[in-house]
DNA sequence: ATGCGGACCTGTTAGC
DNA sequence: TGCTAACAGGTCCGCA
């Protein structure tokens, strides 16, 4: 479910709430994640206080003076903050209780979700350190992006999802990004020339600020750690648009399967 | 090495 | 109306 704007939204609706406060104990009442949760987590991470909530691509980074607890949402995961005693509901799979009666509940139906406990810098090692880099920072440049697509036959679309190539990128906005750059989803990367993928970073750039502005997407499930929703799906223009008018040029939106995900495109604007 | 397909799960929806 | 199949904001592994 979250990409990089949803799991920032997460995180900047939380971050003030639990800083500072000492982690009092973990209820973990189903561990069968992706990854089982570990003991280690279990141990370590309560008594320790709060330093920061950081992320990194689609991770959120928990930080403490003894180590770093990493969280991934994966499809179909949800923070929630709780300032009372809520009884919890199916999916409810881990509480975290701070000290002044503060909880964040990790929901996630299809347990995709990712939670581990990592000492020393969580930025150096294993699975953060293969990451690509943000695609906010200014290391991220149409330059690079070509250098990384020489030689290669895959998809555009699959290069930008490629967490190794740029981190936080999912299949929502990469199917907006393309097309607010005017490419198509499929075009192979090698035959992409370096002015347009300057103007695919600035697409990515853009529709990422903008989604970060209006709380992230919400199509189905997703929602802020407050439970409200999210305002970008109003600003989506081309993604779940199948069979609609192209707000550039008033072509038929097409939709189609590539490599088990969804595309959306305009047949006329996106070459 | 690169690129594809399938697997991991459950809930919801589209289609017969 | 009710059943079944397909699909969903994501990785991750194994095979050609």
């Amino acid at each position: 479910m979250p990409e990089l704007p949803e799991v920032e939204t997460i995180r900047a609706g939380i971050a003030d709430y639990i800083v500072g406060r000492k982690v009092v104990d973990l209820v973990v009442r189903n561990s069968q994640l992706r990854v089982p949760i570990s003991d280690e987590l279990r141990t370590e991470f309560p008594g320790q206080i709060l330093n920061a909530v950081d992320r990194r691509a689609k991770y959120l980074l928990f930080r403490t003076n003894t180590g770093t607890m990493l969280l991934h949402l994966g499809m179909s995961g949800s923070l929630r903050l709780l300032r009372e005693i809520v009884p919890p509901g199916i999916h409810d799979h881990l509480d975290i209780n701070f000290d002044g009666e503060i909880t964040i509940r990790f929901n996630d139906p299809r347990r995709f979700g990712k939670i581990l406990w990592i000492t020393g810098d969580p930025l150096q090692q294993l699975p953060l350190c293969n990451l690509g880099p943000e695609p906010l920072d200014s290391e991220f440049t149409g330059n690079y992006l070509y250098q990384r697509s020489r030689g290669r036959r895959i998809a555009i679309k699959s290069l930008i999802m490629d967490q190794r190539i740029v981190s936080g990128i999912g299949n929502i906005y990469a199917t907006e990004a393309l097309f607010r750059a005017g490419i198509h989803p499929i075009r192979a990367v090698g035959s992409i020339d370096e002015g347009r993928y300057q103007q695919l970073i600035i697409a990515i750039r853009q529709v990422l600020t903008e989604a970060i502005a209006k709380g992230g997407t919400t199509l189905r499930d997703f929602h802020h750690a407050d439970g409200q929703a999210g305002y970008f799906q109003f600003a989506l223009q081309i993604y779940g648009r199948a069979g609609k008018d192209c707000p550039n040029c008033g072509h038929l939106i097409k939709e189609e399967r590539h490599g088990q995900r969804n595309s959306f495109y305009c047949t006329h604007c996106q070459t």
